[in-house]
DNA sequence: GCCGAATGCCCAA
DNA sequence: TGGGCCTTCGGCG
C-alpha cells in the first residue's frame, strides 16, 4: 500500500479526525505498550507527513513515529472500537474513531529531535509545498548512478517507491536504466512536476491511479480496475500507447518495468 | 494449512 | 549484495 501519497493522506485524515483531542492510547499487540504510555491521554496537536514518514506531534512535547514499511497498515474504524485483528501495534481511540496500526517497520515515541533527525535524512518531498526541486535535480544530474535507482533513494527526494517510480519515468518518457548525469536539466524539472501531479492525484483518490482516463476505453463513471491503472509497473499486457511489450530490469534491488520504445 | 508475494528499508559482510 | 524483519492475503493442496 505505502508511497508517499498514503502517508500524506493518513495525515490529513488523521487531522481531521484526531486534532485537537486526547485520545486513549495502547498497544493490543503489547509490543508499542512502553511507548504508548508516555502520550495515552496527551493532547495530539498535529500530524505530520514527510515522505513516508508519519509523525504524531503531542502537547507533551514528545513525537510519535510510524513508518509503515512494506506490510504496514492502518485502518479507522468508525463505529464501537471492534476486536482488536490480528497484530495491532498500536490503537488510538476517541469518541466514535478507533484508529488501528499493524505491521509496521517503526512505531516509536521519542523526542522531537529524533524526528529532526529522520528529515535531515531525507530529500525534498514532492507533496510538500516547502520542498526545492533543485535540490533534487542537481542531485540526479550530480550522479552516475540509473535514474530508476535515484528515485527511491529516498535521500535524493522522498516519497517516491516502486510503482511511482516506474509511472513517472514511463510518462516522462526517460529508461529507468539512464545515467542521472545523462539527464538534463529540463528534462528533469519535467519529471519533478509529473511526480507531484502523480503523487497529489494519488492523496485525492487514495490510491494509485496514473493512467489518463481518456486513454482507456472505459463507461463514463467506471472505476478504473487495479490492473488499468498503471502504464508499466506490474503490467502483463502490450504498452498502452504503442504495443511493445513492457520489460523489467533490476534496479536498486527490484524490479522496475518500463515501455523499451517510450523510453528512451 | 502452507507458501509466496507485496507500493520498504536496515544491517552485516 | 543478501538476509532479516514486519503482516496480510490469495492461491494452491
Amino acid at each position: 500500500m505505502p508511497e508517499g501519497h498514503t502517508i500524506h493522506r493518513l495525515a490529513r485524515d488523521l487531522r481531521r479526525d484526531l486534532r485537537g483531542t486526547a485520545p486513549y492510547v495502547w498497544s493490543p499487540q503489547g509490543r508499542f505498550s512502553a511507548d504508548a504510555a508516555r502520550v495515552d491521554g496527551a493532547v495530539l496537536e498535529d500530524v505530520e507527513a514527510y515522505g513516508k514518514h508519519l509523525f504524531w506531534h503531542w502537547a507533551t512535547g514528545e513525537v510519535g513515529h510510524v513508518h509503515l514499511g512494506l506490510f504496514g497498515r492502518f485502518r479507522i474504524h468508525r463505529d464501537d472500537p471492534p476486536e482488536p485483528r490480528g497484530a495491532v501495534r498500536m490503537r488510538v481511540e476517541v469518541p466514535g474513531t478507533t484508529v488501528d496500526l499493524s505491521g509496521p517497520t517503526a512505531c516509536s515515541v521519542g523526542p522531537p529531535e529524533f524526528r529532526d533527525g529522520v528529515i535531515a535524512r531525507l530529500g525534498p518531498d514532492p507533496l510538500r509545498t516547502d520542498a526545492r526541486p533543485d535540490v533534487a535535480i542537481a542531485r540526479i544530474a550530480g550522479s552516475r548512478s540509473a535514474i530508476g535507482s535515484l528515485l527511491l533513494d529516498q535521500s535524493v527526494l522522498c516519497g517516491v517507491g516502486n510503482v511511482y517510480r516506474a509511472e513517472a519515468l514511463f510518462v516522462a518518457g526517460i529508461h529507468p536504466a539512464r545515467s542521472g548525469r545523462d539527464c538534463d536539466t529540463a528534462e528533469l524539472a519535467e519529471l519533478w512536476q509529473i511526480i507531484v501531479q502523480m503523487l497529489r492525484a494519488g492523496v485525492r483518490a487514495n490510491r494509485i491511479v496514473t493512467v489518463d482516463r481518456g486513454e482507456l476505453d472505459l463507461p463514463a463513471g467506471a472505476r478504473i480496475r487495479r490492473g488499468d491503472a498503471t502504464y508499466v509497473y506490474h503490467r502483463a499486457t502490450p504498452c498502452l500507447r504503442c504495443g511493445s511489450a513492457v520489460q523489467t530490469v533490476e534496479l536498486a534491488g527490484r524490479p522496475c518495468w518500463f515501455c523499451p520504445t517510450c523510453q528512451r
